[in-house]
DNA sequence: TATAGCGATTTCCCAAAGGAAAGTGGGATA
DNA sequence: TATCCCACTTTCCTTTGGGAAATCGCTATA
């Protein structure tokens, strides 16, 4: 009713789902926190266990999710110096989503591999 | 394993996940989904129901979920033509990914909100 | 002493994304 | 006749993403 009519509000959800893929947008941000919440700790494995990765892209995306709480970077004072990072916990709230773009995927792998 | 040991494999969940993310990355591909989906079909109706799209954005990325096959443009020969925007059943496979993106989003506001 | 590895950083570069603003060509409306 | 609406398109520009390669300071290992 507060339409001019003519067509139709979907800012309610519109306005939240921007919200999330401001934190999670690029091709790099989803890998490389499933593989920290996988296991992988040091900046080579993390590298190493997703292709295509380059050092640079690996330590600004690192950074970027520092700042959003996800993960955490730590440093053991050994010799040498080891850097670990981490999941936070609320990476895990991640879950929901990463599981609906890993079934959206291999769905849709599924059928552009049957079409062609 | 197979590993050289010392970083675990992730490659199930990623994988698929980046299949995901290139059909529906950038800021717009999903906004304009919910908005066809909701009930827009005008490129005008589009266009205001997602504040901040311009028509050249807009017209780019109908260009592209029409072919991901997730929308399909509708020529409707009147006087004046009329052009219509319609989701494609594919597209009701996203719905999992949209809610779980509004949950976290919503949830992220709030958070965001509580701490500053 | 030399080499290798670790965890990045730096430089250079290119392509794609995206914003602002104006224009276009047709029909409709006043 | 003038103006408006619709669905774009065009132009120009800036920002961002991201790749390649080299480098760096440190430690470990041969």
């Amino acid at each position: 009713m507060a339409n001019k009519m003519g067509y139709l509000s979907c800012l309610d959800t519109v306005k939240p789902v921007r919200d999330a893929i401001e934190v999670i947008n690029g091709k790099w941000k989803l890998p490389i926190i499933i593989s920290v919440m996988t296991g992988n700790e040091r900046f080579t494995d993390i590298q190493e266990s997703i292709p295509g990765i380059t050092p640079k892209v690996l330590a600004k995306e690192l950074k970027d999710l520092e700042q959003h709480q996800l993960i955490k970077r730590v440093v053991i004072d050994d010799y040498p110096v080891k850097i670990l990072y981490k999941p936070e916990p609320y990476a895990d709230t991640l879950t929901p989503i990463i599981d609906a773009l890993k079934g959206w995927g291999l769905n849709h792998r599924k059928k552009i591999f049957e079409k062609e």
